[in-house]
DNA sequence: TTGTACGCGTTATCAT
DNA sequence: ATGATAACGCGTACAA
């Protein structure tokens, strides 16, 4: 039995009812079936009733590939990122989708797994898929052949988490103020040797972290130690090793801030080996908010925003720029970040002067 | 046709290029440079390169509606869940993209937000768009309408961990087994009250589990207490209130089962509101393994997957439906569970009769 | 081996 | 208000 259902359904013929059909059972011309689909004004009621009667007995819906040949859009918008098992990104592209499907779009998902070269790839894919627009975090904010791909695109791009030397519109949070407003609150403690550890150096979201980082401490006329900034990697293993490397130095932090979804678990791993206290040894901020800064013992403060409303507020300005609702000008969007206090920090034990 | 040409040349509009001018540039028909693009073998070897030259001089590629209006297919794949933030989605979102992307695939994802009604609705709309295959992780098994709606589809299906009264392909984890060997441990500690937390009491994965916990209750000849059966929900929250209401009975149970990716944050912060020790006063075994099973203090224990592996086998069998490489009764794919013992299992401090 | 012409299903432009 | 028909770009059967 289930054989043969399998059978039936591949077998299927299943002549594909047009226009055509639809106008011969309705007893009018083609022309006129489009009108009515397509809310023509000019269509007696009388007309129009029998056509959308006929659609509905035959169940006949547009040819999409057709429509495309008539320059319908394929109502489709591109996703390239470097990894949706990343949380901040498959919260971004559920913000994303939910906007888009309001809006009658599909949403294609495009990882990059960080390389350049297959951006440049998708770029393409999505140019020659007549894609309607794109949402993008680039991985090199600098890379000439993936610049060259997006100027070549046919589409609207929104950038995410990124800026580039184009005049494109951009989301993002704000981690300027995020980490700036983390070690104000660190340095209002009494901390005087605070470690940075974050990757992405070459994008906005590192050179912002640290620019709130550097301005916090020049505000507070502090000092910036260069050797507590460990700038190389988002990896918890990362994290995990210029942790131990940092807590191994004769003057070493009295607090971290490690701004990375993965670092956090390699800094709290790092810190339990040496066997300190947090916070009573080391302080310790994060970002951005996880179950497990939730629930660590003690709980982590973090530096948190909202990855979904970043990912529908980049999908709705696409839409925008789509519908060509918005000024030519690029649009810089901003997703605010809130400083959570938890349990992970304290005054330092010892002022180191 | 001359007048036609210059009149297009005077034209400002940004013309697309096509097989005509592919053609008239490289001196040959269209058909000649279709056949070059498509690799028919009958072409010379000079008209071929010369072909080549001039697509690339002129950049074009074949127009994806106009393919599809000669029945090439779009090569799109979707991809049906509740919400790609659950881990174990995005995990499989991307084993299933890369698989459909060696093969020159495009994955269109669409969260169901739990709503048959939304399944319904997309199932149709991957028809309209006439998607290649979809995958689906099915919200309720025995919706009717959504039945409906996958019969009624033109492309071949694969469930994921879900099984459907229709003969369709389905991957899923061996949850089976998978909880059948935590809670084997647990009774070869000397446990007997025993209680499991989970959700899905009418899907695949609920059925398998609690399948597994009952047989492995019937080998050791243990009896079940119902009571100990939590079956609504995969939400923390009941995790939290369900572990509450059972360490509140007077015949508490000495270890827990928790099903579900969310569901351990709220069985641990229950345990530590109760002030109870883990293992001392309660075993902890969970599924799946999460970061915060990893780095809580003591160390969970977990079932654990693959989901990365799960979402590529299933993009793998739905190409070989697709392609017809496979034999026509059902495929059914169970991707292996794995026992980890960490440090939140021990015998129980007093064996209750 | 290569060229020509038709058809795919829709939308839009003319007529009527 | 409605009907007839051209055009979109490609693939392919058939003709040369």
């Amino acid at each position: 039995m289930a054989l043969k259902e399998l059978a039936s359904a591949s077998n299927k013929k299943a002549k594909r009812v047009t226009v055509h059909d639809v106008a011969r059972v309705a007893g009018v011309a083609i022309g006129t079936v489009s009108r009515v689909v397509n809310g023509a004004p000019s269509v007696t009621e009388e007309v129009r009733s029998r056509v959308l009667n006929a659609i509905s007995e035959l169940g006949w819906t547009p040819n999409v590939a057709a429509q495309g040949m008539r320059g319908v859009s394929a109502r489709m918008i591109g996703f390239i990122f470097s990894d949706i098992r990343n949380p901040l990104y498959s919260a971004m592209v559920k913000g994303a989708e939910d906007a888009l499907t309001e809006h009658g779009y599909m949403l294609v998902v495009a990882s990059s797994n960080s390389s350049p070269e297959r951006e440049v790839a998708l770029v393409e894919l999505f140019t020659r898929r007549r894609a309607d627009g794109l949402l993008f975090t680039v991985e090199e904010e600098s890379d000439a052949g993936m610049l060259q791909a997006i100027r070549d695109a046919r589409f609207p791009v929104v950038l995410i988490e990124r800026e580039l030397a184009l005049p494109i519109d951009t989301v993002g949070a704000d981690h300027f103020n995020g980490t700036r407003q983390a070690a104000e609150y660190l340095l209002s403690l009494g901390h005087r040797r605070i470690a940075l550890i974050s990757g992405g150096k070459t994008n906005r979201v590192g050179r912002d972290r640290l620019g709130g980082f550097l301005q916090a401490h020049q505000r507070a006329g502090v000092p910036v130690d260069r050797d507590l900034l460990r700038l190389d990697s988002f990896a918890s293993e990362y994290g995990f090793r210029e942790t131990q490397v940092l807590l191994g130095r004769e003057r070493r932090p009295t607090a971290i801030i490690s701004s990375g979804m993965h670092l956090l678990s390699g800094v709290l791993e790092a810190v339990r080996m040496k066997g300190l206290d947090i916070p009573g040894d080391i302080s310790l901020i994060t970002s951005n908010d996880t179950e497990l800064a939730r629930l660590a013992t003690p709980a982590v403060s973090v530096i948190r925003y909202d990855p979904y409303a970043l990912g529908r507020e980049a999908a709705l300005q696409l839409l925008r720029r789509i519908a060509r609702e918005t000024p030519q000008d690029p649009i810089r969007i901003e997703i605010p970040t809130e400083f959570v206090l938890r349990q992970s920090c304290s005054p330092p034990r010892m002022i180191v002067k």
